[in-house]
DNA sequence: CTTGAAAGGTTCGGTCC
DNA sequence: GGACCGAACCTTTCAAG
């Protein structure tokens, strides 16, 4: 298992195959070989090797949240009554379905987390009657995000 | 243009559809019409409707920045001179490819971002030659993400 | 929802540096 | 060995019923 090496090398066409698929990766990769202009096969060797290397991981259908009402974002800053409590916090956390991520940080508060709910209501229970109760969890730092500006990966 | 509407009506197939390729959008639909039991067509049928409402915006392929080097993940909590400098500012981010997302938030700062370098030597330079060099941006608050222990969409 | 035909995706054997 | 191509086979897509 050659993976999560950082000796990875991709040229110029590699490029140009990934930067269409992240867009969408569904976009038919014979109308990307005639834009290359190699083959399907061509590509599709590439790929294979690609993922080999680990590079990428898959893909993923994009839902809209918005569409199924849920239309408030925010991130939450927690603070944890000790450090050790990290590992069963992230376990509840993971429970928790209105959890989209859950990172720990250096800094202010020992997890970061970015929560998507219906509205303020529904994140004022989910903050109250979820994530306060876990154990360990002492204070809590709520942003709402108003509009997200920007949302894109890595740049290649 | 029936879009951003809040009041789709997804039924249990739609749902089972939707878990499948929110996991892996180039799983075969033929797989997943054997596994619940209709045709590969209906699969189909259904995911034009779906996305005809709106509900999903695309599929993306998703890499992983660690193979490319990328090991250094941060959130910038950003603070703005006057609020009315926000439009120019996140053109000014939008520049830089280190910044994956900007959100416009409530609470402390005027700007939340999330950043992607190569180490914390990167992330430096991109703060003090990127990001603070940006007209209105006073001060920063910086997170790093020492692991991301939870990463998912909306639950459905 | 199903059928069936056209377009696309995948795999394999073979060719050419 | 490594990269690519072409053809056979399977899957996806789309129109018609």
């Amino acid at each position: 298992m050659k993976n999560s090496n950082s000796s990875v090398k991709i040229d110029g066409i590699d490029k140009k195959i990934l930067r269409y698929l992240m867009e969408d990766a569904r976009r038919p990769i014979l109308e990307i070989a005639r834009n290359i202009g190699i083959s399907g096969a061509a590509i599709h060797q590439r790929l294979r090797k690609l993922e080999a290397s680990g590079l990428f991981v898959g893909s993923k259908f994009i839902v809209n949240p918005k569409v199924l009402g849920y239309t408030t974002m925010a991130y939450i800053g927690i603070f944890l009554d000790k450090a050790m409590a990290n590992p069963q916090a992230v376990k509840a956390l993971e429970k928790i379905p209105e959890v989209l991520e859950c990172h720990y940080t250096t800094g202010n508060w020992s997890i970061l987390i970015k929560v998507l709910c219906r509205d303020n209501e529904h994140l004022m229970q989910v903050l109250n009657k979820k994530i306060q109760q876990i154990d360990g969890v002492s204070r809590t730092e709520t942003f709402i995000s108003l509009n997200q500006q920007i949302d894109r990966q890595i740049h290649i």
